[in-house]
DNA sequence: TGTACATTATACCAATCGGTATATAAGAAA
DNA sequence: TTTCTTATATACCGATTGGTATAATGTACA
């Protein structure tokens, strides 16, 4: 690894351990191994590398998401595809996903949100287009595309952070394959199957 | 209001738009009209600050949600009810429950975040208890309450989170008593009604 | 009146914040 | 060899960080 991706990835694990606001330059930089001025070389400023942190892994994440949107197939399977690849992605760039969303929930003047929020929604247009493009097998919509792609995410999201939080709580929250089918089942059936 | 309350006030309008760790005491207690001191007299500390704050509010939304909780009636009644309470709270105090969901989604490590971890364990295990309390109502669970719960709980903060979030790139996401129903409907009997 | 307590301000602390001016080292091109 | 470019370190900047020592209020009670 150089020293831009030292950078990069030390930056991941301080931000996702404690935040963007909360973790300094210094600290990346001691932690990489090198010193400022080199961060300032490849990234200009903090929120510089915050945008590039952004900008190399959401390119897999909504290049993944658009094509398992595209797959050929009904509402289920598509859906069930789409939950199969974020489980699996939020799984293997565990620290990335869950700092994103800690981005997305956090305050909206907050600098490092307006850096994610363009990301989140290209992000959200893609999962309402889902809905929207599964609008002839669902019949009567009334606009609750929006209502269903908002819950979908939510859930999904929500199991992805709750897997982190359960492990700190001595739970288990593990997101298996057979999981993941009862997660889509239940978002497209309800409860009582 | 007295200077406690201006404090208070003011630290959660801040906490909100810009993020605990963003926000420097200076700031709050400008904000209030008041100096240092007066802060660090009341509540010992920036995280002391915290705490109180969360105390303050989590204890009018746990007693809400128990109450919603131990209402009379069957499931889709109770978790109606549930979801009821939870986006009047969330109406009437968006800055505080917006920023709360901010701080559970932060790093593990941080700080702020070991602060609001105790409030929203017993707020989940609240949740949790409707299901396991419905266990007869629902047949065979197979250890599928914490999947419901999760779900649920998800849904709904997501929900209040797009409500905040669509007004800044203007669009409604307004969460109507219709709204309501459906959300929890669709909870209960999946999307194909 | 005197005294004790609760509350607040002035003025300060060392440490850290994000960021940079300057120098230097290494390699490629001339 | 000289020169240019890329990449890095030393040492610093002013501003802000969370926090406090000290003193001055106001108020209540003796």
């Amino acid at each position: 690894m150089d020293n831009r991706e030292l950078i990069l990835q030390s930056a991941l694990d301080l931000f996702y351990a404690r935040g963007y606001d909360a973790v300094g330059v210094q600290e990346i930089v001691d932690r990489a191994g090198v010193t400022k001025p080199t961060l300032y070389y490849y990234f200009g400023s903090k929120l510089g590398l915050l945008q590039k942190l952004l900008e190399s892994q959401c390119q897999i994440l909504n290049q993944g998401v658009e094509e398992a949107a595209k797959k050929e197939g009904n509402l289920p399977e598509i859906l069930y595809g789409v939950a199969r690849f974020f489980f699996d992605f939020a799984a293997s760039h565990e620290k990335f996903y869950l700092f994103m969303l800690a981005l997305f929930y956090s305050g909206r003047e907050n600098e490092a949100f307006q850096t994610v929020a363009p990301f989140i929604e290209s992000h959200y247009n893609m999962i309402l287009g889902i809905f929207e493009a599964a609008a002839p097998q669902l019949g009567n919509m009334r606009g609750r595309q929006k209502l269903f792609a908002v819950g979908f995410t939510g859930v999904l999201n929500h199991h992805i952070m709750m897997v982190s939080y359960g492990r700190k709580i001595d739970e288990k929250f593990e997101i298996s394959n057979e999981t993941t089918y009862e997660i889509v089942h239940q978002f497209l059936y309800g409860i009582y199957t």
